[in-house]
DNA sequence: TCTGGGATCGGCT
DNA sequence: GCCGATCCCAGAC
């Protein structure tokens, strides 16, 4: 497929539906990070949902409506950019039905197009595993440079980042399994809310 | 003002 | 598999 061709964007509806719905859907669609004059594409391979408030695997859930969390409440298809430990982000995009609340965690990409871009900003060298490259959500962020100032952003208006049309993915071809590193959750964390591409070399676990 | 907890990563055993 | 890094800011005093 052309890099160049004309993407389709997704658009608000999109994300105006249940976050495990619109986890699932996202598998396989491209997210489009220009910085400066670089673009770097990365399909995504692996999601997370995360949503409603009796959800206690997501921040709601465990924190109530509060500052940190009030962007879950908000408008559909922004970023959510959380800080986790030291010099570490994970970005969501806000998905949920009117008067909800919920997003979608993106834990693994597989890198098309920016690589060495990529590889320049996670300080790796040439020759470091490209399936390893966006493997886990702190690493997509590193690796497309997106940090809290980011946190917010509009990803269906504006052109720093944002997600478009990509390959059409087989129900057979999703393996959906319980979320990662949620030990809080209680029994939420069995939950099947995160979804993968069978067979993709580039998931984080 | 101060302090703790956080949806991780990478390196070592 | 387990451990340590030593940031950021919301909420508590």
């Amino acid at each position: 497929m052309g890099v160049n061709s004309d993407f389709k964007r997704l658009n608000r509806e999109f994300f105006k539906r249940e976050p495990v719905v619109v986890a699932k859907e996202l598998l396989g669609k491209y997210i489009i990070r220009k910085i400066d004059s670089e673009i770097i594409i990365g399909k995504i391979v692996e999601t997370e949902a995360y949503g409603g408030t009796e959800d206690k695997g997501c921040h709601v859930g465990r924190y109530g409506r509060t500052k940190k969390t009030e962007l879950l409440f908000g408008e559909v298809g922004k970023a959510y950019i959380y800080p986790v430990y030291i010099n570490t982000y994970c970005l969501n995009v806000v998905a949920h039905k009117d008067n909800k609340a919920g997003g979608v965690l993106f834990r693994a990409l597989e890198p098309i197009l920016g690589i060495e871009k990529i590889i320049e900003n996670l300080n790796k060298d040439k020759n470091y595993d490209i399936t390893k490259l966006l493997n886990g959500p702190g690493k997509i962020c590193k690796g497309l440079k997106i940090g809290r100032d980011l946190n917010g952003y509009d990803m269906i208006e504006g052109d720093e980042i944002y997600i478009v049309e990509g390959e059409k993915v087989k129900e057979d071809e999703i393996i959906t399994t319980s979320r990662i590193n949620i030990p809080y959750a209680g029994k939420d964390k069995y939950l099947p809310w995160r979804f993968i591409i069978k067979d993709s070399k580039f998931l984080s676990r």
